[in-house]
DNA sequence: TGATTCGTATAAGAAAAACTTATGGTTCGC
DNA sequence: GCGAACCATAAGTTTTTCTTATACGAATCA
């Protein structure tokens, strides 16, 4: 039993002839005549009483009449769905972002889509970039922001921000008297460092044999703590610039640039390669783009 | 987009694997690739990322997915529904009875129908013989009850009761002094009729010349009807004897058989030749036939 | 790093399914 | 009772779908 002989027997119930259900179809008679036979066959009950000129459904028949309709009626609505999903966005996004990224970076784009594209669902999954990362390639997630850089293969990436590492202390720590702080310096005092990521990885390199030197007095599992302990006095720590900015100047925390240290922090949104996108998918990197366009005429204006 | 294609679909889509979605269909892992992509290709969406040796769902198939799923289950419903009404007696009986076949004889038969099959329901059509015939005749129901005979083309019929036609009257009536009457005396007293109906019709043939000098005071639709006012002494009347041995009984109507007439009313059960009979309807007429056989013994013992 | 294996895509030919044309048997209306 | 309308069936052709063979890319392993 196959749509086609649903929709033939479908005709034949409705029209209650063969000859006009094959007109219908743009069949000849014979054709839907068998088809209606095999269906019969293949069911074991007669579906229609050939009774003279006329044509009478069966109770079995009548049974199966309501099921072909809703079997055409959910074929109908499939086709039109599945079409829908790359004609109007619509449906899920699915992007991973660590915590700072959630918090600094994703709102405004998210802004702007949401204004654009309210059908469309976003959900977010929060993590390390290297979590990310597995479940971008991995086919778990659509997109992916992480910090670049990253191994390429497999990804598309598409640089979307780019961020100083400052050090950060608390208003009146002694290092506030300077406008600027070389690693020597730093390392003397207690750190506060995130638990994990990639941009302690990136530290520790910079960091080299000063590293061991280091007395690290908390570890924090978010920016947004750390930033709290920095400025009771509790530590020094290193973020990005951007993610600061606003406690500097409220005069809760400082901000010092670090001499001699190569600490430019880029992120990227990345996504698979091979992959088939959804129409959500491509308006997304659309506005992601575009937000990104609107971003550097801002800097350089 | 046919079920075989869909049912291929959600293997693959099960299995994550063409391969694996090829062998459990019983088909080569060629045959499933080639109708994914057919399928693909129809709704204009990729269905599947193959990246490396992976197979994941895009959006467009996760849409369809769910619709396949959906799909499949109302497919197999709908076998199982059909198959059904033709092992298990299900679903509904259409039966036209005249109103005394109603009252005095279907009671009895569908007494013990329910009883076996309660699943089953009936749907009586209450009118005239004549129109119950062209009803059965048009297939708008499954079985007739009738008064016999009956043009036999293209009807299957069962004998299913016998009665004779008596004459019922007051208890006080005149002719209550006799034992038997003739139609001689008959006519000279004011009759109550059917006002339509075979029985009507037989019983004027029966009548002959005599039918012009019968009196008919009251033309009535109903049995109920005319036994009541045949009791109070508006009228005589011919009634199948076994409708009025309730009230002859109880004394308030009297019954006379008729001399030298041959009015035997036969009733029949019909229903169209080359009719497909559901599993409900077999079994029906296996119950008529049996409650004949338990009354035909009930008469004889 | 190169050989091997695993999994999907593609091409060609074979098998199966479905369609059309032709025709025969009924029924129904005139 | 004849012709028209309608469904069933048969034969032959077209279309579809399968299998076999093979290529290609990616993951795996030595």
């Amino acid at each position: 039993m196959n749509l086609d002989q649903i929709r033939n027997f479908h005709a034949v119930a409705v029209h209650r002839s063969f000859t006009m259900a094959a007109e219908k179809l743009f069949r000849t008679q014979p054709a839907i005549s068998t088809q209606v036979r095999m269906l019969e066959e293949e069911l074991g009950a007669r579906l229609f009483d050939r009774i003279g000129k006329k044509v009478y459904l069966t109770q079995a028949g009548d049974v199966l009449f309501d099921y072909a309709e809703r079997l055409l009626n959910l074929h109908d609505e499939a086709k039109l769905a599945v079409t829908e999903v790359n004609t109007v966005p619509k449906g899920k996004i699915l992007i991973g972002a660590n915590e700072s990224t959630c918090l600094y970076v994703l709102p405004q784009i998210f802004a702007l889509f949401k204004e654009k594209y309210p059908e469309v669902q976003i959900s977010i999954y929060r993590n390390f970039s290297r979590k990310v990362l597995d479940k971008v390639r991995g086919n778990q997630l659509d997109f992916g922001i992480v910090t670049l850089p990253v191994p390429e293969q497999e990804l598309n990436i598409l640089p979307i921000a780019e961020d100083e590492l400052w050090l950060i202390t608390s208003p009146d720590h002694p290092l506030t008297l300077q406008t600027t702080a070389d690693l020597e310096e730093v390392v003397s005092y207690p750190f506060i460092f995130h638990t994990a990521g990639t941009t302690r990885e990136r530290l520790r390199k910079q960091f080299g044999s000063q590293w061991d030197r280091l007395h690290i007095s908390m570890e924090l599992a978010s920016i947004e703590t750390i930033k709290k302990f920095v400025s009771i006095g509790m530590g020094i720590s290193i973020v990005p610039k951007s993610y600061a900015e606003e406690e500097s100047r409220q005069g809760t925390l400082c901000l010092l640039p670090l001499r001699n240290m190569n600490l430019i922090r880029k992120l990227g949104l990345i996504y698979r390669k091979n992959r088939y996108l959804s129409r959500a998918c491509i308006v997304f990197l659309e506005v992601v783009e575009e937000s990104m366009q609107a971003l550097a005429m801002e800097q350089s204006g």
